[in-house]
DNA sequence: AATCAATCCAACCGCCAGGGA
DNA sequence: GTCCCTGGCGGTTGGATTGAT
């Protein structure tokens, strides 16, 4: 028995949305709230599956989207935590607020590549792309990766229209990522919001995703914490202080120790 | 002006996890 | 403990738009 479709399909409505799509959608998520999508379309008087409603609003009508271009601070924010996170485009979006998933996932595909390997780094590993090419063993690729990071930031680059080469990666606080050999296992990130924040209201409750949640808490993105091997340290005493910080806990490699 | 190529992005698809029965 | 339903996520597609020739 294979799977039940989310819906029959049949009678569905497919591609582009119409203007009277949109506005049924609204109208009825205004008085009903978000709700199951499953039986939204038919309440709603729209003949789309629920999946497709709920896509509709996330991604385009819902009123606390940002519109326009991404900013300088927005690329580097998505950089680093694509850096931490990877392709978890629903946590990156989580952190930037008005920005959807699938909008930093388009974004990233066709901005944002091309920006790192412009400047010489691997957009999947967020190594230099050469260190990967001469290293053969993870301690020769690390240290090669020191040697380029070394060179690069003695050598000037200008590739980019000069907002910097492989160097610029290393936040100038220090903070741990990739590019520097520093190991500063805390690493902070946050939208650089320079006054303090307010005791807002935190964003609406939605069930939309687990990044909703991080916009009340912090994350622990500490591996083992993340496995549920054990949980560490700042998990236990809960002491992210930060709602709109992440804690970055890198994982010892290998014949590593906590000095 | 016409054609082709490149790029963008909204939408779809399939899979997975969580929760309830 | 198992099954099913639903919501959510990431990858991919394809139509629309823009730029180059």
């Amino acid at each position: 028995m294979g799977r039940s479709p989310c819906c029959e399909k049949a009678h569905t409505n497919k591609g582009a949305w119409t203007k009277e799509e949109d506005q049924k959608l609204i109208a009825y998520i205004k008085v009903h709230g978000e709700g199951c999508w499953r039986s939204l379309p038919k309440a709603a008087g729209l003949l789309r599956c629920g999946k497709s409603c709920r896509l509709r609003w996330i991604n385009y009508l819902r009123p606390d989207l940002k519109r326009g271009n991404f900013t300088e601070e927005e690329d580097e924010l998505i950089i680093k935590l694509h850096g931490l996170l990877g392709n978890k485009w629903s946590l990156i979006a989580g952190r930037l607020p008005g920005r959807t998933d699938n909008e930093i996932k388009n974004y990233w595909n066709t901005h944002i590549k091309r920006k790192l390997l412009s400047r010489g780094i691997d957009p999947q590993t967020h190594r230099p792309i050469a260190a990967a090419a001469f290293a053969s063993t993870p301690a020769q690729q690390d240290h090669n990766i020191v040697t380029l990071a070394a060179k690069s930031s003695t050598t000037t680059t200008d590739d980019t229209g000069g907002d910097g080469g492989v160097g610029r990666m290393s936040s100038p606080d220090g903070a741990a990522s990739h590019y520097d050999i520093d190991l500063n296992l805390d690493l902070s990130i946050s939208l650089p919001c320079h006054s303090p924040r307010p005791p807002s209201p935190p964003p609406p409750p939605s069930k939309h995703s687990a990044a909703s949640s991080s916009h009340r808490e912090g994350v622990c993105l500490s591996l083992s914490c993340h496995l549920g091997l054990q949980s560490c340290e700042a998990c236990r005493r809960q002491i992210i202080p930060n709602p709109y910080v992440f804690r970055y806990i890198r994982p010892l490699e290998e014949g590593q120790h906590i000095n």
